[in-house]
DNA sequence: GTGAAAGCGCTAACAC
DNA sequence: GTGTTAGCGCTTTCAC
């Protein structure tokens, strides 16, 4: 049952010639047309095609430093294509790498092993290259923009590595505004409490521009465990109507259809009694209950950008160290 | 900027011993613990690191024949993380993966390429192994089982491959008994026109099951353009009420969410006017509207068990033709 | 305990 | 037009 790899050598024995001039004659190799006879080549490919020959990608790697393979890695947290946004990023990812012929290598999470471990396994010249999503404050990114493999952070801005972002300040600041024009004064900002850089950026561009427009904003952090409220956001839409926020920012929808699901759950009604906003405009199967009024951020863009920015590294070409995709204000009827 | 790659050969040098004295030091080889002195394996060792030494994974797979990458391939179609079979797909992969201490290769689809390239990139040597939803008539398929690459399929079963799939015969089969025992007469079957093995498996067993039981039921083909009803379907419920089907079964969740959809725009009452029932029960990371009754198939151990008989293969070790996983009978608000 | 040689499968460079 | 040589970075085998 197992048989053995067809090798080029099986092919250029079969066909009575050289390795070489059968690798040539199979289109690989510069000299390509003018080297072999037609004879020959035909030859060499009758023998390719009945052996069902298929070169050996490892050792073309091996000897042209190229393994036509792109990695991405999501930093500590599991990979997980549950989320919509991850969903959004493996589409991007994938559709680009077809356009340059790359294979996509999935990193999971490493949750348990060293930084020594995740780093060798990401320089161990499996991938050509690496897409990377930053996590906060984690020394691996250091030590990968110090190595020898082209990186490309999405996301979260890096400052050693070129960066594709979604423009994080605008959208807040639209989100504000909308706010300000629909005559809201007191606002709920929901966040989470080990930020990334993106997250940061949204909630200061937001409070900036709400308190330039003369809203008062209420921080509250997420709970850990995704699924629940805290009990500092319960208190606070329980409040009695003239002290609670009319509306409610969250950093990414996901947590913004969790608010909805709770504010349902307690009879708040949306957006009557508490509007409700998001950030990323996913899309998703399967239609939620309602459409949540949200900025859009071209997440499979991104992906593709950075896979695109990779294959110039690659190139040796220059890639700009930050690059911002602009989003859209996408009125939904939570709000 | 651009290193070059840190090579045992320069960990050696800076060490002053041999190439493969430092390879042994470093703690592959056989001989591991006796073969170095412990003096020598320290210098190797602080070399290594000083230097930032990672194996060459290439140089390790063109020696060894293991690149400890495994595949995952979806047939023609896309490789969509925003389905959520797909989403619970990877998870498993991943998660197994992990276990096994193996990179996951994702293969997009190669819609635009010939058999023979992606049977070459299937078979190029970069995975050790292939974890493959078959799709239904394809040449590729039987090529590759008759090829060097451990295969198994998933979720349709494939004569010529270990395959590893979940209940449909027992997960339909509960549908009509539940239907039934409902008091449901008349029921509108939903499904693919071109059907895979498993959409079939449903289809069959449910329709045996239905007119055992004394059911009478209707068969309608779902729309290409997948978010679309047909005409078909929707003469169907726009049926005088006596002449309607009081139950519909989904192939899968997502078109059941598509149905309920269509059910609440044309006024059609879930479930006075029409009982839904799925297939598959997808997590989804926001909650729909309805929770549906529906056959819960644990898709991410599906493909964990198809990791791991890659791996039993690797090993030469004999593996089941066909593994059915379990399903579960989950009663939702739809029925 | 250490080094030298061979070879995985491929291709660029140089003979003939 | 074709063959030979060399070497990518590693590890197994055998000699010292």
């Amino acid at each position: 049952m197992k048989k053995r790899r067809v090798t080029l050598q099986a092919v250029a024995e079969r066909a009575g010639v050289n390795r070489v001039t059968a690798a040539v004659a199979l289109g690989r190799s510069p000299q390509g047309g003018t080297r072999v006879s037609a004879a020959t080549r035909l030859r060499v490919e009758e023998a390719a095609h009945e052996l069902g020959y298929a070169p050996n990608a490892i050792a073309q790697a091996l000897r042209g430093k190229r393994t036509n393979i792109l990695g991405y890695y999501a930093g500590y947290e599991a990979l997980d294509a549950h989320s919509p946004f991850t969903a959004a990023i493996l589409r991007g990812l994938q559709h680009s790498c077809r356009t340059y012929n790359q294979d996509l290598l999935l990193f999971g999470s490493f949750i348990r092993d060293t930084v020594d471990s995740i780093y060798s396994t990401l320089t161990s010249g499996k991938i050509d290259g690496l897409v990377l999503l930053p996590t906060p404050r984690s020394p691996m990114m250091d030590r990968l923009f110090g190595s020898h493999l082209p990186v490309v952070a999405i996301a979260n801005s890096h400052p050693h590595a070129p960066s594709v972002i979604v423009d994080d300040v605008a959208g807040s600041t639209m989100i504000a505004d909308y706010l300000a024009q629909q005559g809201h004064r007191h606002v709920l900002y929901r966040t989470q409490e080990e930020a990334r850089a993106s997250t940061l950026n949204r909630q200061s561009a937001f409070c900036e521009r709400a308190q330039a427009l003369g809203m008062r904003v209420e921080l509250v952090y997420e709970g850990e465990a995704q699924r629940a409220m805290t009990q500092a956001e319960m208190d606070v839409l329980r409040r009695p109507s003239h002290e609670r926020p009319t509306a409610a920012v969250c950093w990414m929808d996901v947590s913004a259809y969790r608010l909805l699901d709770y504010c349902e759950s307690i009879g708040l009604a949306v957006p009557d009694d508490l509007a409700i906003v998001g950030y990323d405009g996913v899309s998703l199967s399967i239609r939620p209950k309602r459409s949540l009024t949200t900025v859009c951020a071209p997440w499979a863009d991104v992906a593709a950008k950075a896979v695109e920015y990779v294959q110039w590294l690659l190139e040796g070409k220059e890639v700009p160290s930050q690059t911002i995709l602009p989003v859209q204000f996408s009125i939904g009827d939570t709000t």
